[in-house]
DNA sequence: TTCGTCAAGAGGGGGA
DNA sequence: TCCCCCTCTTGACGAA
C-alpha cells in the first residue's frame, strides 16, 4: 500500500464504515434501497459539502421519486479498476484507507467495504474451485495408477498359481515348482532335483522368477 | 424464461 | 460493547 493516496487521512463528519448509513438504505417495504443515480460518476458532493450520493438519493426517495431511478448500483469501469488495483495491493483495508478510497471513488466507505468483502469471497471461491479441480485430477491419476497396480497384482497372482511347465531331462515329467532355484552366476531360474512330489504345491515365493528385477514382497 | 454475476443486507463469530 | 470480517442470502440486471 502506499500510492493512489490510500494513506490519506480524511475525516468525514457523520460517516464511518459502520455508521448505520446502510441501514437507512432499506426502505420499510423491504425493497432495495437507495440505489444511486444512473451516472454514478457524477460528483456526489460539492467542494464544501461532504455528502455521499446515497444520502442524497435517500432524500429523493423520501420525496417519492424513487421510481425514476435504477435500483441496482453498477460500479463504473474506472471505479472497478481502482478497486481491483487496491485489492491487488492489499486484500483488506484499514479505516483510513477505506475512507480515502471511498473519497477517491465517490462512494461511501460502506460500499468500499462491501466491495472488498465480496471480492475476498470471490477470490476464495475461485481458489476453492481450483483446488477442487486439482484434487479431481489427482484422484483420477491415482485411480488409474491403482487400477494398473491391481492388474499387475492379478497377473502376478495368475502366474504364481500356474508356474511354467519344465520337464525333467531324466523322466520327461513336469518338475514341481519347488524344484526351481536360481543360478547364482547367471541369475536365471534352473531346475533342481525334486525332494518330494508333494512339494509341487505352490510355496510363498522368496523370489519372483518371472520378474527378477521386481521383488515379490508386494504380495 | 433461465442463469450467472454482483452489490448489498443479515446474522454470527472473534478480538480488543 | 464495538468493530470488523466471514458466510449466506436476496434482489436487480444483463446475456443467452
Amino acid at each position: 500500500m502506499g500510492d493512489h493516496g490510500l494513506e490519506l487521512t480524511i475525516a468525514v463528519p457523520g460517516f464511518s464504515s459502520s455508521s448505520g448509513s446502510e441501514g437507512g438504505g432499506c426502505n420499510t417495504n423491504g425493497n432495495n434501497y437507495n440505489m444511486r443515480e444512473l451516472d454514478i460518476n457524477q460528483p456526489a458532493f460539492g467542494e464544501d459539502e461532504m455528502e455521499f450520493p446515497m444520502g442524497s438519493i435517500e432524500e429523493e426517495i423520501d420525496e417519492g421519486r424513487e421510481a425514476q431511478r435504477p435500483k441496482k448500483l453498477r460500479l463504473s469501469k474506472e471505479q472497478s479498476r481502482l478497486l481491483e488495483e487496491s485489492f491487488r495491493q492489499n486484500h483488506t483495508l484499514n479505516p483510513k484507507q477505506k475512507e480515502a478510497l471511498a473519497m477517491k471513488l465517490k462512494l461511501r466507505p460502506r460500499q468500499v467495504e462491501v466491495w472488498f468483502q465480496n471480492r475476498r469471497a470471490r477470490t476464495k471461491l475461485k481458489q476453492t474451485e481450483m483446488e477442487c479441480e486439482y484434487l479431481k485430477r489427482c484422484f483420477g491419476s491415482l485411480t488409474e495408477e491403482n487400477r494398473r497396480l491391481q492388474r499387475e497384482v492379478e497377473e502376478l497372482r495368475a502366474l504364481r498359481m500356474a508356474p511354467p511347465t519344465v520337464l525333467s531331462p531324466h523322466t520327461h515329467e513336469p518338475l514341481p515348482a519347488s524344484s526351481f532355484t536360481m543360478c547364482p552366476r547367471c541369475e536365471r531360474v534352473t531346475a533342481a532335483i525334486p525332494v518330494r512330489a508333494s512339494a509341487a504345491r505352490p510355496q510363498p515365493p522368496t523370489f519372483s522368477p518371472f520378474n527378477p528385477r521386481r521383488p515379490s514382497a508386494a504380495f
